[in-house]
DNA sequence: CGGCAATTCGAACGTTCGTTCGAACAGAGT
DNA sequence: ACTCTGTTCGAACGAACGTTCGAATTGCCG
């Protein structure tokens, strides 16, 4: 009775703990949150069914209700670990940067490297951004509101310590802007890495928001 | 018998036709497709139902299907009509400007101008980019190729007079990002008006790419 | 007013959707 | 060998999907 697939079914220890204690339950899962990422990047959320979904992870149609209870809560699970997960790499990579022009270049390294090496994840996390209703909703955005944030941060300090003025809001939003569009234009096979193609956006972004006017000493 | 909504319908004369011939056809359908945008734009293609799209625009299911044969072929309509009329502004716009910055900074104020003038359906347009198959898919590339080219053109111009040295498709593709990533954040009660934006996002990228190294004569 | 074409609609088609249920299977411990 | 718990599955559910068809309605021209 009962299947797991709600959180509780994790149990208690986890975090903290060193070696993972990892259960064949979480194995399995993780494996088809994989399949369904790439389904869902290929076919969009709702163009995919659960039968793509069965297909694609070789497993029946009813066993993937064993795991989640509904197509939206995997779609959830799937957007809240890619989430999750690029925050906290940003964090481990800023941990001792001061330089507030290198924390953005960090910042901006941190999104491009993740986002090709995670391509799928990353475009159904920014193209699927709007389909999850209330509570499943809700929590992936305040882990969006953290990440926007944070990047607020970063470019509020740059902005004081070299005197600048423009709107930090347009700047943070269409450097979003430029790294998150990637997903529907990079193609390996063409495209420089990611260090090359963040150098290049950084360049860009940076120098041209350090050239906009500087602040008089009587403001406006 | 034998619905038209095929473009044979469309009289042979248009085109050229100083006053408008406009056809209750005509009208008919481009009240539909204004509806269906909104519904579109709200709920993304795969998720509006045929029953979504009669029910805004007042019209029962079977009568849509007097307008156009598939509901692919709406989301075609939508997205041509939409690309071609932006296109079409900017080559009005861009005629006689011969600065190189000044015509960049046109395409900006154009692209965006008419995005936030026509919100719902630039964002059909943007996120449901990959849904149309085969000759739908098409001939919407070509036009968005066009519109591409012509970007990749003003700034190679400003690249070459300027003596500059940066990759233009990831400036170009920077620039796309930066400002379709606009239907994603832009709320008319807090975020300033196109002009505005545009300035902005204009002074970051050219800015940007302006003090980008600039070429030595001897090259690398 | 009569008649013909353009337009609209209710009802239904067959298919696919997300989800459920109870039975079957697997493996480990006694 | 037996049982118990965790895992998987075939089959089916009702609902919703895109599309079709023939009849009804409308608007227009004589």
């Amino acid at each position: 009775m009962a299947s797991p697939s709600t959180t509780s079914r994790l149990s208690a220890r986890r975090h903290r703990a060193p070696a993972a204690p990892e259960t064949r339950y979480d194995r399995r899962l993780a494996e088809i949150i994989g399949h369904a990422t790439e389904v869902f990047c290929k076919k969009g959320y709702e163009g995919a069914s659960m039968r793509d979904l069965s297909r694609e992870s070789g497993m029946s149609l009813a066993g993937l209700y064993y795991y989640f209870e509904s197509k939206e809560r995997l779609l959830y699970l799937i957007q809240k670990h890619t989430f999750t997960t690029i925050v906290q790499r940003l964090k481990a990579r800023l941990e001792g940067v001061t330089d507030s022009e290198e924390r953005i270049r960090i910042f901006i390294l941190n999104h491009l490297e993740y986002f090709l090496a995670n391509q799928a994840a990353m475009k159904v996390l920014s193209h699927e951004a709007e389909v999850l209703k209330n509570g499943f909703a809700s929590e992936v955005a305040a882990i969006k509101r953290e990440y926007y944030r944070i990047c607020v941060g970063l470019l509020d300090n740059f902005k004081s310590e070299h005197d600048l003025q423009f709107s930090t809001r347009i700047a943070v939003l269409s450097l979003f802007g430029m790294m998150n569009w990637i997903y529907t234009w990079h193609n390996p096979r063409v495209d420089a890495d990611a260090v090359s193609i963040s150098g290049e956006m950084s360049d860009i972004f940076l120098l041209g928001v350090m050239a906009n006017a500087k602040k008089g000493r009587n403001g406006r």
